[in-house]
DNA sequence: CCTTCCGTGTGATAAATATCACGTTAAGAT
DNA sequence: ATCTTAACGTGATATTTATCACACGGAAGG
């Protein structure tokens, strides 16, 4: 039972239908995570379809010794679509997903996924736009490290970050070096070059984008 | 109407049950792609899922100004994640894909999705793992390119190219530059090394892969 | 047989990025 | 106010990869 009627979650999720909602709204399940608590990580089994209510994941790839990469985040009307693959093979995830806020989720038990599939279209159009998406982002993210240098990713970097959490982003340059894989030398020199071109302007601890907005 | 047999179909896609084999063969069309036609390029539309009977597509994305980077091969039993997804959307596709023998493909036409994923459990657990196999192809592509380096990279690349053409390999350093999106002399040069501790035996114009196979 | 071209080998150099060392600054704690 | 610490700045240097220049040898075609 959802804390959400099925009416709100036509709201958040609108490829619902109102079949499809009512069925959501019986059979899922409602759950709050906390600022920084872990939804997913690597060797993790699934037993549910996570999708998002509001709030915000961030979802990234960990290296054999520690490092970080950062992927994309998902967001309200999302859904995570390496639950629902790792789920429908029952295989354990390899990324980790960490809530960056507060964030409320519904989770869809695994076994109403073949009745799901066989009796709501809108579900399973639902299912196949969300791995869609990540897959679109996830060829952007190879894109970018394959054929970009450290500055053009960082731009990329912040502009998606900004397209998320708005233009006043909260970040250390420790904690951008993380994400893109980098060093917090090499950030720092990278944005006062971009600051001289009036991209970024900065002070502690938070960075302002003033270039233009994703999309 | 295919040109294999339903019990066929189900000796290339093990997920298919019966009644699924019989309505593809009934409504799918065989087609057969020469050595070097492309089966997809960036910007085409799809109206068709394509299903690798035998052959061997290479996929790989293209950067702005001409570069290369291949992400894998689809071969016979898989399905093209891409076209179903970029068909489900009407979206256009941002990738290559070129066969690299002469490739029998199967294609549904888009208008018997809906009936399929309805009615055919088969076909739903089939598409789910078309695109969880492909995205965990691509996330451990991302792996390499965030986390390794240009030898490990080779390393790795040769390992895949010779687990699906076999160890000994018809390529020459430029081309294999293209693909990992290094330059042939970096090849050359990294080649050399492994030539030394072993791990490949070089002759003009072909590799032999001497390493462990992948997987 | 000779020429041409392609694939390869290799040193020198350049460019991008990472790492090291250390200095500066600002915010919060005592 | 002073101390402490985390964030940031910056030069020097190392490492990795790309690029340039050129040499060599075999294969294919005339």
């Amino acid at each position: 039972m959802t804390s959400l009627s099925p009416k709100e979650l036509i709201g958040v999720f609108p490829l619902f239908d109102l079949p499809l909602a009512i069925f959501l709204h019986e059979h899922g399940e409602s759950k709050i995570y906390e600022q920084g608590s872990i939804l997913m990580k690597p060797g993790q089994f699934f037993k549910y379809a996570i999708l998002i209510v509001n709030g915000r994941v961030k979802l990234y790839r960990e290296g054999e010794d520690g490092e970080e990469f950062f992927m994309y985040f998902l967001e309200s009307g999302n859904a995570c679509a390496l639950s629902m693959m790792c789920m429908a093979r029952s295989q354990t995830s390899t990324i980790m997903a960490v809530a960056v806020e507060e964030t409320e989720v519904i989770m869809i038990p695994i076994q109403y996924m073949d009745t799901l599939m066989k009796n709501y279209s809108a579900w399973y159009h639902f299912v196949i736009e969300t791995y869609r998406s990540r897959f679109e982002e996830l060829l952007t993210v190879v894109d970018q490290i394959a054929f970009k240098n450290m500055d053009e990713r960082l731009e990329w970097y912040l502009k998606r970050q900004a397209k998320s959490l708005g233009n006043n982003l909260m970040l250390t340059h420790q904690q951008i070096a993380h994400d893109i894989n980098s060093s917090r030398e090499v950030v720092s020199r990278l944005l006062k070059k971009m600051e001289k071109t009036g991209l970024v302007s900065m002070e502690r601890n938070s960075i302002v984008w003033m270039g233009e907005e994703l999309e």
